[in-house]
DNA sequence: TATGTCATGTAACTGGTTACATGATTGC
DNA sequence: GCAATCATGTAACCAGTTACATGACATA
């Protein structure tokens, strides 16, 4: 799968939630897949044109107040389910912090610290995040909302990792001679 | 600072142990960052013409066999120290897996399991290659260690904590009635 | 009437990969 | 002499962001 199909996953998917417009898509993915996915307008745009050329969404007159609502199509719908199936493109790494950390004699203990701290504290915000959502998402009577538990789940693995890995880390660079 | 001097940390830093060709540099890059970074030639030879026309990298004719070898000048010293001081610019999240589980509802209990468990495999992969390299830079005696071990431990730990996630999402997928 | 939010779209740019073309050197 | 590896470079393409231009609608 292209990378491109990505975007038409994040698209269909927004709208199989339901009817909206680009503006409100984009919206509602940053806001419900914002922890694990990230949209950009020059993006949803034309990927909105493409779907609907493809007749894969329908502009949708109901309900409109200003610009245009799309909804999923048959075809449409049909087309996210295959898009799913497909195999998981692989992004490759890069880590901006441990590449730092890897050359960190080059920026000796304190700096290398403050590297760690901020990634720690990011952690911490992540994990607040999780815990609102977790929140949200427990009090949804919505039967998917198991999907969405195992997404929040991988979150806070994550930020515990990184959270336990920045106070291991921090005492090995307390350890270090300047 | 720009994406583009993020490459331009991982030549610098390639350079910084020893000179080398832009064909050694990547092969460096990926054999000993690869857990975490990734470059390719079509970045590796620009950079290299680029850096060496600001002066912070130049041809090394001692040891040289076949094609050119580079070596830091003290710029490029500088220059790395100073790069690795920069904010690090945060990429845009996507993550693909987690795409696919939080539309799970289109894919049912089963396809998703298949989802997760590639994910498990993968982490298990990471942390068989994370030991290796663990093994390695325990019995080297470079005093630098300490900090590829710090990058070697946020991979386990994060393998660890994707492992961990994996297993728990299975047993939350095998709940569910198709 | 001014401000803020909703809304759409595009152009320029960036960072990056992939595929290809080319050739030198090494070792069997 | 042949194959593998070392080595350099570029062109085409792709995904994506950012910045900008534009304007409708609601409301204070």
């Amino acid at each position: 799968m292209s990378r491109q199909s990505q975007t038409e996953v994040a698209v269909l998917g927004a709208l199989s939630v339901e009817p909206m417009s680009g503006y409100a898509a984009r919206r509602a993915i940053t806001e419900t897949l914002g922890h694990f996915w990230s949209e950009s307008f020059g993006q949803i745009y034309p990927t909105l044109a493409r779907l609907e050329a493809d007749g894969l969404v329908t502009p949708d007159s109901a309900g409109r107040t200003s610009g245009s609502t799309y909804r999923l199509t048959a075809a449409g719908r049909r087309r996210l389910a295959d898009l799913l199936r497909e195999p998981i493109p692989s992004a490759p790494p890069r880590n901006g912090t441990l590449l730092r950390l890897f050359f960190g004699a080059h920026l000796g203990p304190e700096a290398c610290a403050d590297v760690v701290h901020e990634a720690r504290d990011r952690a911490l915000t992540s994990l607040a995040t999780m815990k609102a959502i977790r929140f949200e998402v427990e009090s949804d009577p919505d039967p998917n909302a198991v999907y969405w538990l195992i997404t929040v789940s991988a979150g806070e693995h994550a930020a515990r990792a990184q959270l336990a890995w920045a106070e291991e880390s921090l005492a090995m660079l307390a350890g270090l001679p300047d």
